[in-house]
DNA sequence: ATTAGCACCTGACAC
DNA sequence: TGTGTCAGGTGCTAA
């Protein structure tokens, strides 16, 4: 049917997916003042024949067809990223079902220097686990982002309970935003 | 019956006030099919004998007791802040009516002067920014706060030793800098 | 235009 | 270790 290259929303804290108005119109009619109250719930089977359910609905303050519920499962369990790819299909082989299929990005995205490094032995330090840790990239409009997360560092592992004395943390961030603010 | 030390949400935009279900339930029974589905409406006598009247009701999806409709108008007229605690009463000696008081968050305990490993600023820093961060957006004017006042620290509120989880550091800086970006 | 109120949703964390 | 609680969110509607 066809497919979406996910923005950082997407895979970030807003916990939906946008569906490009024509396609959702056109794949997922929501009939008018039926099911357009509450949206519907959507199945889907993955590539492992594990079954996905979203919430799919309108979003009348931004005009925008949304699946809410049940996607940011899907983005944590796939590990999706901004710029992955997911596509969703139409089988009509077995039984007419949807499948929802995701690839990596097509290219890595190409480093523009923006990576900024944070000078001092224990920044560094810091710099890796706030990189590791931090599960979304800022906004992309706007202001230079504040944090970048290189791929490399994706999935650096910090152990969850690891925790940090106020003192390093007061000053980790205090240099981070006087930079931001400058 | 029961006490509750504000959080930054139960005075905040969310305008609702989190019952413990443990109080909830043992204080204001909601009677399964009857009252469960829309609520009560409970009425309070606050200390000057005004009444007040607060919507109670049980949120499904999050599995917690709620006052709504009417909290935000308390927190309002009393100014109430995170960390102030409201209590809830039931005085049966003139007619059995519900209480409610509320005082101003305890004072913090004195800082031991324990020296921290690292140096840096007093605990008393961290909670200050935390809790006064929250409630409503404070730019009256002019530019806001930098992140700390080390000038108005003189207690600390924290055994020096404390430290925090990571996701608690991120999720109170991102929204520092969210602000500030805004 | 703002916002209280409402019914939902989720991730973090304490146990 | 899971699981339940709940602090912090969302969009929508009505006033």
């Amino acid at each position: 049917m066809f497919e979406k290259p996910l923005t950082p929303s997407d895979v970030g804290k807003l916990n939906r997916l946008v569906i490009p108005k024509q396609h959702a119109e056109k794949y997922f009619p929501l009939g008018g003042g039926d099911s357009g109250e509450k949206g519907l719930l959507l199945s889907f089977e993955d590539e492992s024949g594990k079954s996905w359910r979203f919430r799919y609905s309108y979003w009348n303050s931004s005009q925008s067809y949304v699946l809410t519920k049940g996607w940011s499962r899907f983005v944590k369990e796939k590990r999706l990223d901004a710029g992955d790819v997911v596509s969703f299909e139409r089988r009509k082989l077995n039984g007419d079902r949807f499948y929802i299929r995701w690839r990596r990005r097509p290219v890595p995205v190409q480093d523009s220097g923006a990576v900024q490094e944070i000078p001092g032995p224990p920044m560094s330090a810091w710099t890796r686990v706030f990189y590791s840790a931090h599960p979304y990239p800022p906004h992309p409009h706007g202001p230079p982002p504040l944090l970048y997360q290189p791929d490399s560092l994706h999935h650096a592992s910090i152990p969850t309970g690891t925790k940090y004395s106020l003192s390093r943390i007061l000053e980790f961030w205090k240099n981070k935003i006087e930079m931001r603010n400058k």
